[in-house]
DNA sequence: GGTAATAACTGGTATATACATATGTTATTG
DNA sequence: CAATAACATATGTATATACCAGTTATTACC
C-alpha cells in the first residue's frame, strides 16, 4: 500500500489512501478510521508520519480528531461549496431542476473600454461575446451574456461552450481557474430582457455580473446574467 | 517570552506571540520571520515544536513557506471575509460610509407560523419584532426587520440594538455565533418601503433574508432587508 | 449488583535526530 | 571573467521515543 522508495512523500500516499477509501464510500461519515498507531504499525511507519497525514485531511475536513476516542470521517463536505464557483448548469441541477440553453449570439468583437479595463486588456483586443438564454425545465430562467478575452482563451467555438467551457479551460489549455468575484443587483427589465425572458414590462430583475480569475489572478471571463426575479433567488452560505 | 510549565502549549503559546507580531505590525506583509532553527535555540525549545506552531498559522494564511528561502508574513488576509458575515454597520464602513439607524419599532410579539419554523420554535412563542431603516450617509439605504428569539435571547433592549446585538449576544450572554444562510431576490417596492425609503413607485428593491444561527446550530435571528437598488449591490467573493 | 480503582486504549504535546531538497553565497576552476 | 563546484542555510520528510490527557472497558472490592 505504501511505497518507501516512491518520491512522493509517505504522509501524502496515505493521504490518498484515505481519501480514496473516503470518496468511494468504504468509509462512510460518522465512521472512526483506524487508530494512528494501527496505521503505523500495520503500515510500517511512524505514528508521527501517521499523524502529518490526518492532520493534513483534518484541516481539508475529510476528517475530525476526538481525543481519547479516535478520528472520524466528517459529515457534508458539501455545504462550503455553496458559497463556491458554479455554472449556471451546476446550479440548476443543485436545485434539481433539468437546464438547458438558446445560444443568441456567438462572435469574437473588439473589447470596448470598460469590458477591456475589467478584464485587464487593451482596449479594441478580440473578445468573444457569448449571449445564451438559460433554462430550466424549458421556461426562460435567465439572459446570460458572457465576455472572453481570446488572447488568453483560444479556440473557443460554439460546441465548445455549449458543453462546458470550466472544462475546456481547465483540461484542455491546462489553465486553472481561480477565484472569482460577483455583484449582484436589482433593476427593471430592459427591452431585451422582456423579450427573451418572456416577461412583462416593470418586472424586476436581478442582475449578476462575474468576473472569473485564473489562479494567477488574471481575469478572462465577465458574465453578465439577468434573472427573472419571479423564478430565481440567489442562495448564500457565510461562515462566522 | 514561553513558558514551558504553563498548561497552554508551546506551540500555541509561539503562535499568539507571532500572530500579535503580525496584527501590531511588527511584521509587515513580505517580512520574513526568524528561521525555525532560530526560534528553537532562541526559545530553547525543539524544532519540531517550531514548525507545529507555525504550520499552524501557515494554515490560517497568516504565513507562507517557501523552501530553502525561509517563511514569510502573508499578504492580504482580508479578502477571504468578504464572503463572511458582516452587519450593516460593518458593510458600509467596508464602503467608506458613514451608517446610521432610525428606529421604527421594537415590540415582542407572537411568533407566526412562518418565522415560528424557520427559527425552530413553537408556534406564538415571543420574539422580538424590530423594525428599523438604515441609512448611509444620512439617505435611506434599507428598510430592515429583524425577529429575534425571546427565549433564547434574553433581555434586549432597544439600546443594545442600536448599540451593538452581536456584541450582547458574544459577550454578555456568553453564546457564540455560528454559520449564516443568506437567500437575495429582487422584487419591487411595496407601500412601506415606498414610505420609508422614499423611493417612487414601481422602483425595484433588492431584498435580503438571512437566519442566522448559533454555533450549536440553533437559528436565532431572521433579517429581512429591502434595500433601495439604485443605492446598493451585493458584493461576494467566490472561491475555486 | 453496584462501584471504585485500574488497565488499555485514544489522540495531544514535545523532544532529539537524521537526511532530503531548494536556495543563495562564496570559493574555485577553466 | 564566467561557469561551476562547494558550502551554508532554509524548509521538507521521516523516525523513535516519551509522557500527558481524555475515554472506555475490565477488574476487584464491598
Amino acid at each position: 500500500m505504501i511505497d518507501k522508495q516512491s518520491p512522493i512523500p509517505i504522509y501524502h500516499q496515505l493521504e490518498e489512501q484515505i481519501k480514496k477509501k473516503i470518496e468511494s464510500g468504504e468509509y462512510s461519515p460518522g465512521d472512526s478510521i483506524p487508530s494512528e498507531r494501527e496505521y503505523a504499525e500495520e503500515l510500517g511507519i511512524s505514528r508521527m508520519t501517521v499523524r502529518q497525514a490526518i492532520t493534513n485531511l483534518v484541516n481539508e475536513q475529510y476528517l475530525h480528531r476526538i481525543k481519547g476516542k479516535g478520528t472520524f470521517i466528517a459529515e457534508q463536505k458539501l455545504e462550503q461549496k455553496l458559497t463556491g464557483l458554479t455554472s449556471f448548469t451546476e446550479d440548476m441541477l443543485a436545485r434539481g431542476m433539468t437546464p438547458s440553453n438558446k445560444l443568441i449570439h456567438f462572435e469574437i468583437i473588439p473589447a470596448k473600454e470598460s469590458l477591456a479595463k475589467e478584464l485587464d486588456i487593451r482596449e479594441h483586443s478580440p473578445i468573444y461575446e457569448i449571449t445564451r438564454v438559460r433554462l430550466a425545465e424549458n421556461v426562460p430562467m435567465a439572459l446570460e451574456k458572457t465576455y472572453i478575452s481570446a488572447n488568453l482563451i483560444k479556440g473557443l467555438t460554439e460546441k465548445i461552450v455549449q458543453a462546458s467551457l470550466y472544462q475546456y479551460i481547465e483540461e484542455e489549455l491546462d489553465l486553472k481557474i481561480g477565484k472569482a468575484s460577483q455583484v449582484i443587483e436589482a433593476s427593471l427589465a430592459n427591452k431585451e430582457e422582456i423579450e427573451l425572458l418572456d416577461i412583462d414590462k416593470h418586472s424586476p430583475i436581478l442582475l449578476m455580473k462575474r468576473i472569473t480569475h485564473l489562479e494567477d489572478g488574471n481575469p478572462f471571463e465577465i458574465v453578465k446574467s439577468s434573472y427573472r426575479a419571479d423564478r430565481y433567488k440567489f442562495m448564500i452560505d457565510l461562515e462566522r
